[in-house]
RNA sequence: GCAUCUGUAGCUCAACUGGAUAGAGCACCAGACUUCGGAUCUGGGGGUUAGGGGUUCGAAUCCCUUCAGGUGCACCA
């Protein structure tokens, strides 16, 4: 049963009766609320094939439709809208139908095979705030996919290796004292994260001692510097110094000037030291490589907690630290199909300018690999492993790029899999304060928000008083509930790929726009079934039933586009449609439920048609939640 | 500088991909219940869709341009 398209059929026939003229099966929009109605059909684009006004259009195609359509009431004309009235058998059935579809809103089985990447965290400190947009994301669009008959993969890439990991590294070697998690009662990934801050603050430290040392050598030529840098970095650092004299622009200046922080910064003892140790865990050296390990063991502990606590799960997990080297022999190919380029120098590229993108190195001279070339041979490796179809990667929108270049190789190199890849890409959230960072102590940690966001829950559902005769374990369960619904609702309802602001009060407000009053919805009416059941109240048996209301009709619409909000969510891969239907069909059953009394309504056809419609509502209510990783609860 | 994304009510976001008088929530003001859960419902004020041009029956949406902001432009990952 699909309304719209059987209606779009009858005016593409009423086309051929009345101007004999075949036209492509008309789209048709809801109705707008300010006028009767509950499909439009745009009229204007036949005026110049059929070289008529359009009110006259118009009218002819209502005229013909209220005679020969059988779900037709009435229509009415404004300018060139013809405003369709359905039968009100017709939202009767409808409702039947929806109550008859066993999985009412999932497609049918595509057979076809995606993986969704998402999380993929680094192991040096734990996940923050925009792990968790990044998480919600990808598990939701990985069920929002499942709906509409994929088979899916959740895959998670974590990111073990390189220097970040041996900044943590290095500083525990150096200050650690044998801290463990056990010991001392930290969060594993917290308490790595705490030794990456420690590294990183005494780096800051040691590179404004050596930065201020050249300054000052500057100033006074005759003082020597305080340090030798090798010959390699002495030369760049005297070619800037060189460009500062001359420059007068003081923005080009503090440019210059980051540029010589940087070179400083590679060059101190601690630098040299997490270097060295990355060069060390690649030759395999066991001690090394124990650390490492013992390490991110800590950080995995960590992140399990985390990815339980907000309710999320993968079926694959990869490792960079076994796909690092990965890509070389795509290398191979790619010069043997005359893809990519040799340079002289034995280092290889892709000229991508043709297609407005650059040149971008794939290997480097002395033959070892880059980002880009791991990130090809991962994906010919997702591929041999699942023979997938599509490949959906969840990564912030600093990388458009990074994928842009990355899927045009693919592409070029002919990879099977080549078409269905698309880069899920999301703006950051920002704080009201401003951008989050690190260095300036405004990272928003994960665990802390959800923790905070729990004892909000907490508070309010203890101070309304509802759940006072839950048992302990249930009332720890409905705060979970409440917290990470209210939190995931809140990240999820925006377009992914705008930036976003996460404002803590805002997040925490249980009314209007909020995950909490959808949830409430849903308990309200799992409140009524158990008082109709109660009573003997049959949901069946509403045959008799007539002179639907208008917020009863406006209900069953809105429940009826479920699967096309599903598929159109899939489409553009935004699970922000889905939660700006859950909780329009939220706010629908709200005006309903304060326009018509249902198990005290008069008449037993009355409340059996409302009890089936509120059923109903509070499936698709469940339905659209979940797809969102959220959980409703009975009662709250 | 080049590339790319964004700019909508005081704030946070929508607008069915070119359709009618641009809608919600929050905040503010005013109302509703001797009925099933008030984490509710109704009404009100609030807009030159950043500015300017163009395309057409019709533009927040497409094109050009200016402005403002984000991000990316390493033989880093």
């Amino acid at each position: 049963m699909n309304i719209e398209h059987s209606l779009s059929q009858e005016i593409q026939q009423a086309f051929q009766s009345i101007f004999e003229v075949t036209i492509e099966l008309p789209s048709l929009q809801a109705t707008n609320k300010e006028f009767e109605g509950d499909y439009t059909l745009v009229v204007f684009p036949f005026t110049k094939t059929l070289r008529q006004k359009p009110e006259d259009i118009a009218s002819k195609l209502g005229e013909y439709l209220a005679e020969n359509s059988p779900q037709i009431a009435s229509f009415n004309v404004v300018k060139g809208f013809l405003n369709l009235v359905l039968k009100e058998n017709t939202w009767k059935k409808a409702l039947e139908y929806i109550q008859q579809q066993p999985s009412y809103g999932n497609a049918p089985a595509k057979n076809q095979k995606v993986m969704v990447e998402f999380s993929s965290p680094n192991t040096n400190k734990p996940l923050h705030l925009g792990h968790l947009r990044n998480n919600f994301l990808g598990d939701s669009i990985s069920r929002i996919l499942e709906a509409n008959g994929y088979e899916v993969i959740k895959a998670n890439l974590i990111n073990d290796r390189g220097i970040h990991i041996c900044k943590s590294m290095v500083a525990y070697e150096r200050e650690g004292n044998g801290e463990s998690p056990q010991s001392s009662g930290i969060k594993g990934d917290h308490l790595v994260g705490k030794y990456y801050v420690e590294f990183d603050k005494a780096l800051r430290q040691e590179t404004k001692v050596l930065h201020e040392a050249i300054f000052r050598s500057v100033e006074q030529p005759d003082t020597p510097y305080k340090v030798a840098f090798p010959e390699a970095a002495q030369k760049k650092i005297d070619a800037i110094l060189a460009k500062i004299k001359t420059q007068k622009d003081s923005k080009k200046i503090s440019e210059l000037e980051g540029d010589l922080k940087q070179i400083v910064q590679n060059q101190t003892f601690l630098m040299r030291e997490a270097k060295d140790l990355l060069q060390k865990w690649e030759a395999g050296e066991t001690e090394t490589y124990a650390l490492w390990q013992k390490m991110n063991g800590w950080v995995y502990e960590g992140f399990e907690e985390t990815y339980q606590k907000i309710g999320i799960s993968f079926d694959k997990v990869y490792h960079e630290s076994e796909t690092y080297l990965l890509g070389k022999d795509i290398i191979q190919d790619g010069l043997e199909k005359d893809v990519f380029y040799q340079e002289e120098d034995g280092s290889v590229w892709i000229d991508l300018t043709a297609n407005k993108l650059d040149k971008k190195l794939l290997l480097r001279s002395d033959g070892t690999s880059v980002y880009m070339t791991q990130d090809l041979g991962t994906a010919d490796l997702k591929y041999k492993d699942f023979q997938i179809d599509k490949s959906v990667y969840v990564v912030g929108n600093e990388q458009d790029y990074h994928f842009n270049v990355l899927f045009k190789i693919l592409e070029k190199l002919d990879r099977p899999y080549s078409k269905g890849l698309y880069h899920l890409s999301y703006g950051m959230v920002d704080l009201p304060t401003g951008k989050m960072k690190s260095r300036e102590g405004t990272v928003v940690d994960a665990d802390d928000l959800v923790n905070q966001m729990l004892e909000i829950a907490k508070q309010k559902t203890d101070e309304l008083g509802k759940a006072d005769d839950f048992e302990p374990e249930a009332l720890q369960k409905l705060y979970h509930q409440i917290a990470i619904g209210a939190l995931k609702y809140y990240l999820l309802k925006v377009d992914p790929q705008k930036r976003m602001m996460f404002n803590p009060e805002e997040s925490v407000d249980f009314e209007g726009d909020a995950g909490p009053f959808i949830q409430y919805n849903f308990a309200r009416i799992s409140s009524l079934l158990r008082k109709a059941e109660s009573l003997g109240i049959k949901k069946d048996g509403f045959d008799g039933y007539s002179d639907l209301k208008p917020s009863e009709i406006a209900l069953i619409q809105i429940i009826y586009n479920l699967p096309k909000k599903i598929e159109e969510a899939a489409q553009n891969y935004s699970p922000s449609i889905v939660a700006q239907y859950a909780y329009e069909v939220a706010k629908t059953y709200s005006k309903f439920y304060n326009d018509c009394p249902v198990l005290v309504a008069e008449g037993e056809a009355a409340k059996s048609f409302r009890l089936m419609l509120s059923a109903q509502t509070a499936q698709v209510l469940e339905k659209t939640m979940n797809l969102l990783g959220i959980e409703m609860p009975e009662k709250m």
